[in-house]
DNA sequence: GTCTATACACCGATAGAC
DNA sequence: GTCTATCGGTGTATAGAC
């Protein structure tokens, strides 16, 4: 069944306001982000946003379940044939190199409000849960191939890989420019898995 | 020559004042830390802050300063045999214990308008500049002894090891309550230096 | 130097016309 | 559903009495 011109027009400008959501949480951060910013980046007033969304917080958060959909979407077009270890350095690089191009990293750690607002949105968490249960048993299989180091529980290993996705280390080699984009992505992931002793 | 006891008072006010901060920046970050919430939490009124610190930027500044010299001190009280490679796991190791006691995390990465302001305050550029001055040498006898990746620039191995100490991992594991606080500082500076590979 | 009181600006959210 | 206008609340910083 096809949408009707009007919904269509209202999903278009919805994911036009999450662009501009996104935008300016990886700019701003949660807390400095004001509606008044989001509304002059998608270009209209401000209390037409909430008609679209009830608040600032379902506003990132529905930012955020995008991002986190995509995520989910990017390890289920992965080939099977890839091994686990494969799949979990390939999914970091992809957050890596999104973060790059401008996009939020995935866990808001930069704002207790933002944090707490989440907990408390049953989407969100649903999804959050999702994509942790599919990287545990990654992380579960690639242990048993004896690619990923046995002896640690596999939160230590997610959360790991989870931290090195928001890594401001990212954004430090950057502006530091003397290494391109590529070259940045290797580093961080190598060192994740590999560590700094070589 | 001794300090008056008027001044005594003030610099111990002053501290005070300065743990206040702390606490509030690990608790809520800078950008929701409020002017209110420091005098409440010093006891003492609002406007008296002022007569101490210009503004929220430079009280914020003084605490990361203080900070960022009780580091220096750690690393200026080490033992002089102790291997350079060791000499850095242990300033990670003491990063994240203090953490664990309360403290706010090295690198104020949560505020985008806290790190604008701190690069604008010279004595705190100073500091963290004499700091990393003092990793990188360390990273660079460690790669020389062959216990740090001889393949990797220093900068993503300093970076690496701040950004380890701000990781968000940390208060995760912590409460998810499954490991003590040793087990949970050791998972992450072993992680950190030998990957997830094992 | 500490307090109370306040100036001034900004933000999230709403009201109401079209 | 989009706009303009505005309310209520809060935050930084300052003024002025003591």
């Amino acid at each position: 069944m096809r949408l009707s011109f009007q919904k269509q027009q209202f999903a278009v400008r919805e994911d036009a306001i999450l662009d501009a959501v996104n935008v300016l949480l990886a700019k701003k951060g949660f807390d400095l982000m004001t509606m008044d910013d989001v509304a002059a980046e998608v270009g209209i007033a401000k209390g037409s946003l909430y008609k679209h969304f009830a608040s600032k917080e379902s506003l990132a958060a529905a930012a955020l379940c995008r991002m986190t959909r995509d995520t989910l979407a990017v390890l289920a077009e992965m080939s099977p044939d890839l091994a686990p270890i494969d799949k979990l350095k390939a999914t970091l690089r992809w957050a890596l190199e999104r973060r790059l191009k401008g996009a939020v990293p995935h866990l808001p750690s930069t704002s207790v409000a933002l944090q707490r607002s989440l907990m408390l949105n049953l989407g969100y968490v649903r999804l959050i849960m999702k994509l942790n249960a599919e990287l545990k048993q990654l992380v579960i299989a690639a242990q048993n191939e004896g690619s990923l180091d046995r002896t640690l529980p596999h939160e230590v290993i997610v959360y790991t890989i989870y931290a090195r996705s928001c890594d401001p280390t990212l954004e430090y080699l950057r502006t530091s420019g003397r290494y391109d984009d590529a070259q940045t992505v290797d580093y961080l992931v190598r060192t994740c898995f590999e560590g700094l002793n070589g």
